[in-house]
RNA sequence: GGGCGAUUAGCUCAGAGGCAGAGCGCUACCUUCACACGGUAGAAGUCAGAGGUUCGAAUCCUCUAUCGCCCA
């Protein structure tokens, strides 16, 4: 940058062309990558990839900013970083994009075939998949682009098989003929965890089953008559009086007329319904349990679509499975089996995705054993080697690993990792390989290899290992794994965060992450979930639009606390740019009073304004890392504000301002460089206009984020500047105070007197012109007895007593007025403070310091009282 | 049914035994020379309720109410 450019700040801060110019700046020149060859720590992330499908939204926004605050703030201290994204492949998300798209052509992915199918699913990814990595780079997050890894590349998929194989072999991935959770419009199994359960409104239908040859009954009650038709078996308590003498009979299934028995079983719950209940092993999953106890058959009268089956019967055959629930209901109506309907409501399992009601599915499915691995897993947090934060979430992660089932891993669904078994067409043997077999090992016979393919999260699990090579011995591995930090929302602990660490453990012999940060959900002003149906989605790039990137990364800091929800409001967004523009103006004046030479601080001669701001900044530093080394993002956000505006701007900047005229060049070396180690501060929450700034200033760099983070060092800590300097802030506001009560105009200038000569002259003394700039005073006089009440307006200033000579005459009335009011306040605070001073369990109990820090306030407060009751008597006196 | 969290200024939220806080909004004054996306000053609170522990409770414990989330 020339001195020119330098010199000159627009009157306000325009984020767009600055976020554009250090978004390429910081990629040009390879600012994020990580070293393998370093001699510094390191510090190695994985970003948790976001679906390819995926369009940036605010949980995105926050889940990045947070981390990029940490990588960004640990680069600047001397780590070799390296924070690696990618994008997930997202099974079914694509494919349901795709399949629509072949709908709309009035196609469907049977018809084109698998391999047009795929062909089309790359070619979408192509087109689409960097959407959200270009939204990303938006957001300024220092990630390490030449890493970029994508869950269905080349490496990965060597990954996946790899993993799959071992598992295979060890008797920890197997096949079983069982009951899972079917979409019927998604057309695949899921996983337990990815369904969402709801509470739904229906119905408790009671049914009669009666005894052949015989008048006597049995009523069962069910909230899915339709799969009666599937029954094989009435179940009923063994202890239960009112059944036992039906125990060992048959009954009669209504409209399908087969006999099925009636069963004994402890696990049936005796106050449900009639106590007695219908068992369809093929569709329940109680059922299918009891079924496999008693060893009952599975009739599979619903198929993976939802529709009804040929075992149906010919009536209900090729229904939809809630047409043929009403169809059943009114046929049993019809011949006097229906006894009651009653309403009811009870959880149903809807699809994650989609949100149909999820079907249980009898069928051959690949499975994880989980127990082996769940073990361990939980054995890493317990010893600590993985810390959640904050750690209640600890818990969570406990009770859902404790009573973990067998993870269900194989998709119907063509886009992903095909699972690397094969089949022999002879003999059915099964081959589980890296590579497809050229024939079966058993009979020679041609092999074809299983349809399905693996749970998207099966692939995710590797994320923080096969991202780095894996399964090649590779120089990333070595230096980058373990990662240190893993922050991602609560949603994603089961599904994700607790499939890593089993993996990580079990592949790496080594946990994936040491530390898990939760970050909370965003949700609308309202604590609403955004949802697009809602309408009360914020869009992150909207936002970024309005507010410019680094506002809206403040405003996510600030509204993270950790464990919270964030309620985000576009309000405080905007308070946010309002801080971007204050920094912009405070370094436009930094920049407007430089003088042309450089010069070196000689921190010797320091006047008290700069020994107080660096004593300031020496503690916000401490403050500052103290924060962020615990993720309290929102008390470090609030710090570096506090500071920059209410004690850098208001009080610093406004205090030098004669020491600048004057041409102090020590102050405008001091000036400048403490600006220089604000923008540091500040860089790893609001990076674009810092760097900015920052190249503005005189000796810049390469880059802000090249620079190191300013050290706290305890040598500027000035308790005495400190002091000082709140004396002469008290006696400014009372000054201000005293003014706004009585409306003084600023251009009417007042004569101030203090008391307390010796002492206050040696404080104020050398500071007149920024006490008179500041307070409006024209004339100051340092006097042993104050003038009495009726010359002077008078106010307390820590305890030393102030007085404002007006050019005109003192409104005698409402001058004891005011006096009077403050009077009050004061003894409501004295009396508070005595009442608690005279108890003597408080002296004799209560910490030393707590008893000298409130006697030593009641002196204060006595002192000021007295003066106030001084001049009220000198005001009554006239 | 089990678990977790919330309840503090008009709004959004901090504070986790020792003076009840911030931002926004509000009121009044001020276009003073970095900034009106600004400055100065001000008003605003039964810390959800009831008990308890303590010299002292917004803060710790128990219960209640309301709201939210997760799991079954």
């Amino acid at each position: 940058m020339t001195t020119e450019e330098k010199k000159i700040l627009e009157k306000s801060y325009d984020p767009k062309p600055v976020e554009a110019k250090w978004s390429k700046f910081w990629l040009d020149n390879r600012l994020f990558e990580g070293q393998v060859k370093s001699s510094k720590p390191k510090f190695s992330m994985v970003l948790p990839p976001p679906n390819v499908t995926g369009v940036l939204h605010m949980g995105h926004a926050l889940c990045f900013t947070l981390p990029d605050i940490i990588v960004r703030w640990k680069k600047m201290q001397g780590y070799n970083t390296m924070w690696l994204p990618g994008t997930d492949h997202a099974s079914i998300a694509v494919h349901n994009v795709i399949e629509q798209s072949l709908k709309e052509k009035g196609l469907s992915r049977e018809k084109v075939g698998r391999e047009e199918f795929l062909r089309l699913a790359w070619e979408w990814k192509k087109k689409y998949g960097g959407v959200i990595t270009e939204q990303l780079k938006c957001l300024g997050c220092s990630l390490d682009w030449s890493r970029e890894r994508f869950t269905l590349d080349e490496g990965f998929c060597k990954a996946v098989n790899y993993v799959f194989v071992s598992l295979y072999n060890e008797g920890l991935i197997y096949r079983d003929y069982y009951l899972v959770n079917r979409c019927p419009r998604c057309q695949t199994v899921l996983s337990d965890i990815e369904i969402e359960h709801q509470e739904v409104k229906g119905h408790l239908w009671y049914i009669r089953y009666p005894l052949p040859d015989s008048s006597e009954e049995l009523v069962v009650a069910t909230t899915r008559p339709e799969t009666m038709l599937g029954d094989t078996a009435v179940a009923v308590h063994p202890d239960d009086e009112r059944y036992k003498k039906f125990h060992g009979k048959k009954v009669l299934l209504p409209l399908q007329n087969r006999l099925i028995p009636v069963i004994t079983d402890e696990q049936v719950e005796r106050d449900f319904g009639t106590g007695a209940v219908k068992v369809t092993p093929a569709h329940d999953p109680v059922d299918f349990e009891l079924g496999k106890k008693h060893g009952l058959e599975q009739i599979i009268v619903i198929d993976g679509s939802g529709h009804m089956t040929e075992a149906a019967g010919e009536e209900f055959k090729g229904l939809d499975r809630f047409v043929c629930r009403e169809k059943v209901v009114e046929k049993l109506k019809g011949l006097g089996y229906l006894v009651k309907v009653e309403d009811y409501s009870h959880a149903v399992g809807h699809c994650y995705r989609c949100k149909t009601i999820i079907e249980p599915f009898l069928s051959w499915q690949w499975f994880v054993k989980i127990e082996p691995l769940a073990k361990e897993a939980i054995k890493a947090v317990e010893d600590g080697k993985i810390v959640f934060i904050p750690e209640n979430w600890t818990k969570t992660y406990f009770d859902w690993m404790y009573k973990i089932h067998d993870w269900c891993i194989s998709r119907q669904l063509w886009w992903g990792h095909r699972i690397p078994a094969y089949y022999c067409e002879n003999c059915h043997h099964i081959m589980v390989a890296m590579d497809k077999p050229a024939a079966c090992e058993h009979c020679g016979g041609p092999v074809i290899q299983d349809e399905d393919v693996l749970d998207t999260w099966f692939s995710s699990a590797l994320w923080p290992f096969a991202t780095l090579g894996w399964p090649e011995e590779t120089e990333d591995l070595k230096v980058f794994y373990p990662t240190d930090l893993m922050s991602t929302g609560f949603d994603i602990i089961f599904f994700w965060v607790a499939r890593m660490i089993m993996m990580g453990l079990k592949f790496m012999k080594d946990v994936p992450f040491k530390e898990v940060f939760i970050n909370g959900l965003v949700r609308d002003v309202k604590k609403r979930k955004m949802s697009k149906s809602e309408g009360n989605i914020i869009d992150p790039l909207e936002m970024i639009d309005k507010y410019g990137t680094d506002a809206l990364r403040f405003t996510l800091a600030s509204l993270a606390v950790p464990g919270m929800d964030i309620a985000l409001s576009e309000e405080r967004m905007a308070g946010y740019r309002a801080f971007a523009n204050k920094i912009w103006n405070a370094s436009r004046f930094v920049l407007m009073n430089l003088s042309e030479e450089k010069t070196e601080t000689d921190p010797q001669a320091l006047t008290l304004p700069n020994r107080w701001i660096r004593s300031r900044l020496t503690r916000v530093i401490e403050e500052l890392n103290d924060s962020l080394k615990n993720y309290r993002f929102y008390e470090a956000a609030e710090t570096i504000y506090h500071f920059i505006w209410h004690e850098f701007c208001d009080w610093y900047i406004e205090f030098i301002k004669p020491e600048l005229k004057q041409g102090n060049k020590n102050t405008q070396a001091m000036m400048q460089d403490t600006l220089t180690q604000i923008l540091k501060l500040l860089h790893p929450f609001m990076p674009f206009i810092t760097e900015e700034l920052w190249h503005h200033l005189p000796g810049s760099g390469l880059s802000l984020l090249a620079e190191t983070w300013p050290v706290a060092d305890q040598r500027w800590l000035d308790e005495e500047a400190e002091e000082t300097m709140k004396f002469l802030q008290e006696l400014i506001s009372e000054v201000r105070r005293i003014r706004a009560e009585n409306e003084l105009p600023v251009r009417e200038k007042v004569n101030l007197w203090i008391s307390d000569r010796d002492k206050s002259q040696k404080l104020a003394g050398a500071h007149e012109e920024a006490i008179r700039l500041l307070a409006g005073v024209e004339r100051i006089e340092y006097v042993t007895e104050m003038p009495s009440a009726g010359h002077l307006i008078k106010g307390v200033a820590g305890t030393t007593e102030i007085g404002l000579q007006l050019a005109r005459s003192i409104d005698k009335e409402q001058e004891m007025e005011r006096l009077q009011k403050e009077l009050v306040r004061l003894e409501e605070d004295l009396g508070k403070l005595i009442v608690r001073l005279e108890n003597p369990d408080f002296k004799q109990k209560a910490p030393q310091q707590v008893v000298a820090e409130h006697e030593q306030r009641c002196q204060e407060l006595e002192l000021k009282k007295e003066k106030l009751l001084k001049s009220l008597s000198e005001l009554r006196e006239l």
